[in-house]
DNA sequence: TTACATAAGTTAGAATCTCTAACTTTGACA
DNA sequence: TGTCAAAGTTAGAGATTCTAACTTATGTAA
């Protein structure tokens, strides 16, 4: 237990940086026993400190569990930037190497995954009429699909085409990683069924 | 408080259906306030009985939460079956009704619709290699690709687009639910990526 | 009809959890 | 060096899940 080299318990009375290393180990629970089995307490056991501590730095639970979801909102979003460096300007390639890095950010961390995108936890509790930002996520795909049809401006055509793709990229990782059905057999399939759908929404 | 029919506080000592009435409460409990907030007390509360009462029907929580995925899976899949009555076979519009339903289930009961497709949690913990029966949605939509291509039996194309379809509305659930992203306006630009989609898989 | 086994309730309580209040330690800075 | 605020701590209230032991109702068989 707590092999983990970014986990370390303090030394003095004093931690140093314990809203970081609270943020690590709710999400490292979080995606070993699932988002509704982790407890604040078993955060502070990893982290060794009293189970008071945390309340210094968030504000309840709910607020940790919020924090573990921006940090990985940030991470998803870097990689997929990531996904696109050294591939030419026009290639379908790119918008497919997008769907991979969204595909298996999923696989590699399905309860996280999960949190994400189902919070906050009541939707209808957000105000209505007033939008959270855009996600960053959604404005680089629809830019991808502009570039590629030679469109200088983002238009319904555009938008209705990101949202496929993205639509079915994010549906693709609910079905991997809930594995309700053996979607499918091999990476291989995963690769086609990207290529499929990215060839078939942008034809 | 407890205005619905369907839920009625015990008449007498022994209460007649406690099992059916708690799997009810405990859905209505769910959709209110999200699955991690249901609490079995709370249940216990709209169901008029001790807190020490569904442990005669359920082993713990978790199966209550379990038979209120059981309970839905059904009314999805039969709902789903119900949208084809009338449609007359080879016709496209199958394909884009069922995608309505599923669409406007998750839409109906989303906290209900993210708890059925995140179960069981720990999704790795099944036993690997032997899989859970493929739910009969997946039959249904495979089966209904075969007719309209006019294939007898369901080959690896079929498989493949009966795959990208329930993945794209899959995904459209959940980016609705999630309200994430303004996905769509309007239901008519719903109607027109159900039917866009549907178009593209299928050609 | 009555006896009784059993299903399905109950109360009481242990263990755990979230969060607050009040107190204490430490480090930074005047 | 003295003081104050930040960030820990302990103690505890109130809620929760689930178990143990007890009680009540009901259906069946003599």
């Amino acid at each position: 237990m707590n092999s983990d080299p970014k986990i370390q318990k303090k030394s003095g009375y004093h931690h140093g940086d314990l809203r970081a290393q609270l943020i690590e180990a709710t999400r490292q629970l979080v995606e070993e026993k699932g988002p509704d089995h982790f407890s604040v307490s078993q955060a502070c056991r990893v982290a060794g400190v009293s189970t008071a501590a945390p309340y210094r730095h968030f504000r309840n639970k709910e607020e940790m569990l919020e924090s573990v979801c921006e940090e990985a909102a940030e991470r998803h979003f870097t990689q997929m930037k990531a996904a696109l460096e050294g591939l030419p300007d026009g290639d379908l390639e790119r918008i497919i190497a997008m769907g991979r890095v969204y595909v298996g950010f999923a696989q590699a961390e399905p309860s996280v995954f999960r949190l994400m995108f189902s919070w906050p936890h009541q939707s209808g509790a957000q105000a209505p009429g007033e939008d959270a930002a855009p996600p960053p996520t959604k404005t680089l795909v629809e830019t991808e699909v502009a570039k590629l049809l030679g469109r200088t401006e983002i238009d319904s055509d555009v938008k209705l085409r990101a949202t496929m793709l993205w639509t079915f990229v994010h549906g693709l990782s609910f079905l991997l990683i809930d594995g309700k059905a053996k979607v499918c057999e091999f990476d291989s399939d995963i690769e086609e069924m990207l290529s499929e759908a990215a060839r078939r929404v942008m034809a």
